[in-house]
DNA sequence: GTAGGGTTAG
């Protein structure tokens, strides 16, 4: 980028006087005493003089103070300052400004684009930033390596998947299709858009797979739902060689705390801790929640109260772990003590307290925190205000949810869809289905948890046709049935007594009916004392999940229920043989420095 | 100037 300084037709001192707003008037001279001593190096001078008064610049008005000089000096065509000035524009969130410079500028070079595709992503308006490479591409300018990560994020945030495969077929055919760098980028791409399958032939066709790349495939497995998949993989990655960073073992942790497994939790922190990641903070967070998800809440404690940096999301990952293990009254313990520490929660946090006094069903401390909802910054927030709903609903209100429901402003699918099971938990299945229909009215489009809170209020209303109805219109609104929708119809026909339709309706099923269909019917084969039944019902599910302990109790029960104490005892063996344990209460937990 | 993670309503 050559340039000549064109100071001929003016005195150095006049720039002296207009800048004096940038405080650094001292460096400034000895610039401008160098440049005017030495011709070949003034353009080389200019620009690191104006790049270093860029970066001091803070406001709007040096901005335009900058803008001036560089006219005055000749040097508002230096593409090298302009694709500066612009960056530095974004950085202080002038983007209309840095947009205007940009539209103005005659000749756009690669470096200019990348400082405008970076701004626009920096402020995570990705349109934009598409917007622009489209834009570039008209102007016939090539992308470089530089480009392709900003818009590949940008495809992945939206996401937009076509045209990130489209900017997979660029980035081939600009042949950078062996940049390493790049080809994380695509994997990162094709995982935030759910596009296993494409990521997995990227992963694979990597020659040089690096931590980063491995993470990509494990949190991929983690987002999907199989973190099994994702422990995998995590331990495939191992022994091909690449050892675990912090961020890989927050992926692995969380994949852990997915499946439930405090011991594969355990073993994972012994190795973190010889790794030498054990104060990072950020990890922290990952183990904190593990274990107290996991209900391991001295271990969970302990790591919290240790920890040298305490922020929210720390309170925030043990507070939420303990509301769903069963801690609830530690959950809220905790978010009281935040409060007399004036420490401010998020809406992460008081989501997270919410469910909590939901678990305890506490009408007296829900009421408690609708006011503090009230008094806080997050009273029109529609995800807090669904909590509040479910809330009520859990501790036996469903005026008070009704009355939350009623007083929020925007109702999304989410809110309706609370509210409708709201009764439905509470057995008020006609006042659900008239919601359907006003929530219908109101131009609201139904989702899969709409279905289910309608087939959970028929079934806890005794309106058997209603919800097998229900259930069939599903395909109507283009929603296919879950393995939740069909547990859930098997559990109405169950409490309606009507076990040989549920059979059957499972018979029919066209998806494999998992554990939770099988749970369904066994009890209400315990429910009735259907033992032929129930009995095959707790073969199939034992078969898919041997060490449930629940499944075994059910099954015990059954059998006492009958008299049938044989089959207890042989129900008891079989825990034993397998090591269920049914009262498997929580322990001090050691850590083991064990590997995995 | 480039890619990965953790808390998160129904």
């Amino acid at each position: 980028m050559s340039f000549t300084f064109n100071s001929h037709h003016r005195s150095f001192k006049s720039l002296h006087l207009p800048l004096k707003i940038f405080i650094f008037n001292s460096t400034f001279s000895r610039h401008l005493t160098s440049c005017s001593s030495n011709r070949s190096s003034n353009s080389i001078d200019a620009e690191s003089f104006f790049t270093s008064l860029l970066q001091k610049s803070t406001r709007k008005v040096h901005l335009s103070q900058i803008q001036n000089q560089l006219i005055v000096y000749g040097l508002q065509s230096n593409g090298f300052i302009i694709t500066k000035f612009v960056s530095r524009s974004f950085e202080l969130k002038e983007i209309d400004h840095a947009r205007q410079v940009f539209d103005e500028f005659p000749v756009r070079h690669v470096f200019l684009w990348n400082a405008v595709i970076r701004g626009y992503s920096m402020h995570k308006m990705f349109d934009k930033v598409l917007e622009m490479y489209s834009a570039m591409q008209i102007a016939f300018v090539n992308p470089d390596a530089y480009t392709f990560p900003y818009v590949l994020k940008a495809c992945g945030d939206l996401p937009e998947l076509g045209f990130g495969r489209a900017v997979h077929a660029q980035i081939l055919r600009h042949g950078f299709d062996n940049d390493a760098f790049l080809r994380n980028g695509l994997l990162s791409f094709y995982v935030k858009c759910d596009e296993s399958a494409s990521a997995r032939v990227v992963f694979d066709q990597m020659k040089v797979k690096d931590v980063v790349s491995w993470t990509l495939i494990v949190s991929g497995y983690v987002q999907n739902g199989d973190p099994t998949e994702a422990l995998r993989v995590f331990r495939n990655m191992r022994e091909s060689g690449v050892n675990p960073d912090w961020i890989a073992s927050v992926s692995a942790f969380k994949a852990c705390s997915d499946v439930g497994d405090s011991n594969q939790g355990r073993c994972l922190h012994g190795l973190v801790i010889r790794m030498g990641y054990e104060l990072e903070p950020d990890l922290r967070v990952a183990l904190v929640s593990l274990y107290a998800k996991c209900g391991e809440a001295t271990a969970a404690r302990s790591l919290f109260y240790e920890a040298k940096v305490v922020d929210v999301m720390l309170w925030n990952s043990i507070i939420s772990g303990f509301a769903k293990s069963g801690y609830a009254s530690e959950a809220l313990e905790l978010f009281n003590q935040m409060i007399a520490r004036s420490i401010q929660p998020d809406a992460v946090t008081i989501q997270s307290s919410i469910l909590a006094t939901a678990q305890i069903g506490s009408l007296e401390q829900a009421k408690w925190m609708e006011s503090y909802v009230s008094a806080s910054s997050y009273r029109h927030d529609v995800v807090i205000r669904t909590a509040l709903i479910d809330m009520y609903a859990k501790c036996g209100s469903v005026e008070m949810a009704r009355r939350v429901f009623s007083r929020t402003r925007t109702k999304d699918v989410v809110v309706w869809s609370a509210m409708i099971m709201s009764y439905g938990i509470n057995g008020w299945g006609r006042d659900a289905m008239n919601l359907f229909n006003e929530m219908k009215m109101a131009g609201v489009c139904p989702n899969e948890v709409t279905f289910l809170g309608l087939i959970t209020a028929c079934s806890h209303s005794g309106l058997v046709e209603e919800g097998w109805e229900v259930f069939h219109s599903m395909r109507d609104y283009r929603v296919e049935p879950l393995q939740k929708h069909y547990a859930s119809v098997v559990d109405m026909l169950g409490r309606a007594g009507d076990l040989g339709k549920a059979y059957r309706f499972i018979e029919a099923m066209p998806i494999d009916p998992g554990a939770s269909v099988w749970g369904a019917l066994l009890r209400a084969c315990e429910v009735h004392r259907s033992v032929g039944l129930g009995e095959h019902a707790a073969e199939r599910l034992l078969s898919l999940d041997a060490f449930d302990v629940g499944h075994h109790v059910v099954l015990s029960n059954l059998y006492a229920s009958v008299g049938l104490w044989g089959g207890v005892e042989r129900v008891r063996g079989l825990m034993r043989s397998r090591g269920v344990c049914k009262d498997s209460g929580s322990s001090a937990v050691e850590i083991e420095l064990g590997t995995m």
